[in-house]
DNA sequence: GCTTAAGCGAGACGGTACGTCAAGTCTTCAC
DNA sequence: GTGAAGACTTGACGTACCGTCTCGCTTAAGC
C-alpha cells in the first residue's frame, strides 16, 4: 500500500539533519544505544519520515558514515605502490581508531543479521575501495613489480583482513604506526 | 537479589539438552531467529534455568560451538611449519563454510554490541588458537626458518585476518582449496 | 496563518466529487476504513483541498449524507397525526437500514469524541427534524388530540429514541414493519 | 504464535490496578485522551501485559465500568412495576449524568467501529439489564397489569431508548427528575 | 493581454498512538 | 534448592493515519 516516495521532493533539510543527528548520537551514546526514535527526535524529524527513506537505523548510519568519510581512495597515486599501500593502510587504521570505527563495528555487527545491510556495506563502501586497490595492484603486476600469480584481490584481503580482524575481534588495538612494517612483511615475504 | 547458583547441583541433563537444542535451532532457523524462549522450549527446560547458567543466547551458542568444535589445534605438529599452517588455514576455512560458520558470524556480530561476549569469544576460542600458532611460529623463528623481525602474532593475523574478512564481509566465498597458495604468498612475499 | 478560503472561488467540481467519492468509499469500505487520503485520491482532489473546506472526514460524510438524504420531513402533512408519525418512523427506520444507516452510525460514533461534529449533526440533521415534529405535535395538542401535559419534544424522543437505541446498540435489527404498532403503544399507553 | 495466557496465573494486582488506573485516567483526561500506554504507565504495568488480557483500551474501560457499576438491577422488586420502572429509569439517568456517563458515551462511540466491543457491551451490560426488565414486564403482563400485545422488549426500548438518545446525541441534558413523568406517559398513553 | 492572487493536485512532513516482539526478571508450584 | 512453566516490566520496533506544509500548475479578476 505504501507508495514509493518521490526522491525529487525529498527535503534536503530532513536528509542532512537526519544524517547529522544519527552520527552525533552514535558517537555520543554508542551505536547500540541509538534508536530510530532518538534520531528522529534529535533531528527534529518525524519517525515515519526516516522510515520513508531508510529501512532502519543501520542504513541511516551507513549513509551518514559514507557521507562523512567521503568517497574512496583519499590516497593520491604517487606511483610508488609500497608507499601508497602503506598510506592507505595507515589511513584506514587511523579512521577505524576514531569514534567512526566504533560505529563501523556496530554496522558490520548488524550486517551479520541483515543481509541487505551487508550488501549495502559492500556496495557503497568496501567494493569501491577494494576495486581501486585491485587496479593499482594490477598495474604494479603489469609493470612487473609484483608476482604475477597473486590475485590482486587476495593482496587486498591480506592488507585489510588483519585490520578488520583487530577491529572486530579486538585481540589487539589497531596500530597505524606499524602500517609500513605490515606492508613490508607482505611484499617481502616472511621467510628468513 | 539473585544468589549465584551452586554449580555442584547443576543438572547435566539440562546442560546437555540446552547446548544441543541451541545448536540445532541455530542451524535450522538461523542464528538471528533463535530466542532463549525457543531454546528453552526445545530443550524442555525452563527459561529461567537457562538464564541461571548463561547470560544470554549468545553465551549458550558460544559454549555449544566450543563444545562441538572441540579444543584448539586439531592439526598435528609435523615439524613442517608451511604444511601445518596450510592444514590449519584450510581446516578453519572448511569449518567456517559449514552451518557452524553461520552461527559463528552471528556470534561475532553480537559481540560488536556485547563486550562480555567479545571477551568470552577471545578467551575461549581465539586466544588458545592464536597462542598455539604463535608458539609454533616462535619455534620456527628460533630455528631460523622465518624472519626474526616479524612478530608471530602479526603472522597469525595475516593468516586468519583475511578468512574472517571474507566470513564477515562476504566479499567472496571462503576458498579452502587455495589455502596452500595463501600460505605461499605470505611466506615468500609478493615482490616479483 | 491560514486565511479563510473564499467560498466564491470554490470549485463546484471539487465539492461534488468529494461528496460523491466519500459516500461511495464509505459504502464500499465501511465508515471506519475511509480516510481523508482515500477520499482525496478517489475524488481526484488534493488532500489539502478537502481540509480547506471541511475539518475532517466526518464533516465530509455528514454533508454527503445530508446532501443525499435531502431536507427534513419528506412526509406530507395529511392532517392525521397518527398516520404521519407512523410514516415518519417507518421512513427513518428504512433509511437507517440501508448503507447510509451504517455511515450514520459511524458519524454518531465519532461525534462522541468530537463535540464540533456532534453540534453539526444536531444542527444540520436532528434539530430540523425534531422541530418539525414538535410543531406537528404542538398542533395536535392544540387541537385537543393529545395530552396537553406531555412536552412534544419528549414525544419525539419516545418515538425516535428506540430507533437510535437499536441502531447504535444493535440489540435487535430495525423493524420498519412495526412502526405502526410502536406509534400505537405510544399514543394509547401500555396499561391494560 | 502467541499462546493464550493462563487465567489462573493472572496477577490480581495487575488486574486491579489496570482497571483502577484506566477509570481514573478516563475520568481525569476524558475517554478520548486515554491511551493504553498511559494506562500501563499509571497502573505500573507493562503495556504488553494489558494487551495480554484485553484487546484494547475500550475493553479495559468496559470491564472497569462494569466492575464499578456492579451487577445489573440495583433496584429492588417492590411489586409496584410503575414505581420500580421509575426508580430504574432515574437510576440510569443519574448514573449516566456522572463521569461514568461520559466514559460510557466513549465506549458506545468506539463500538460503532468495533463490532467485538459492541458485542461485549451488549453481552456484559445491556442484555442482563434488558433481560431483567423484560421478565418483570412479562410478569406484569401475566398479572394483567399491562397490555398483553406489547412485547416487553419494546417497552424496555421505549424506556431506555430516549435516555441513550439524549446521552449520545446531546439534544438535551438528562433529566432524572422527570423519570416518573416519562413512565407515566408510557404507561398511560399520550392520547387526550 | 498581463499580472497576480487564489484554488488546486500532489505528496512529503512532524506527530501520536498503535499493536507486536524479544529480552531478561520474578513468581508459583512440583519434586 | 533445582527446575518447568509462564506471567511480568521494559523498551524499541515498524505502521497507520492525522492534519499541516510546500511546491508548481491553472484559472479567474483587475488593471
Amino acid at each position: 500500500m505504501s507508495h514509493a516516495p518521490n526522491p525529487d521532493l525529498r527535503s534536503p533539510r530532513v536528509h542532512r539533519s537526519t544524517l547529522d543527528a544519527a552520527l552525533e548520537l552514535a558517537v555520543r551514546d554508542g551505536y547500540v544505544n541509538v534508536t530510530v526514535e532518538a534520531i528522529a527526535a534529535a533531528a527534529q524529524v518525524g519517525k515515519q519520515t526516516i522510515y520513508r527513506w531508510w529501512p532502519n537505523k543501520a542504513a541511516v548510519l551507513l549513509e551518514a558514515l559514507n557521507d562523512r568519510t567521503g568517497p574512496a581512495s583519499q590516497v593520491p597515486d604517487t606511483g610508488d605502490i609500497t608507499a601508497d599501500l602503506t598510506a592507505a593502510l595507515q589511513g584506514v587504521m587511523e579512521l577505524l581508531s576514531t569514534d567512526l570505527g566504533t560505529i563501523w563495528r556496530g554496522l558490520i555487527g548488524d550486517a551479520q543479521r541483515d543481509p541487505r545491510l551487508a550488501e549495502d556495506i559492500r556496495r557503497t563502501f568496501l567494493e569501491p575501495r577494494m576495486l581501486y586497490w585491485e587496479q593499482r595492484l594490477g598495474s604494479a603486476i603489469a609493470e612487473g613489480l609484483l608476482r604475477a600469480d597473486v590475485p590482486p584481490r587476495t593482496v587486498v584481503e591480506l592488507l585489510f583482513g588483519p585490520v578488520y580482524y583487530r577491529l572486530l575481534l579486538e585481540t589487539d588495538p589497531l596500530d597505524p604506526e606499524h602500517a609500513a612494517a605490515r606492508v613490508d612483511y607482505l611484499l617481502n615475504g616472511l621467510k628468513a
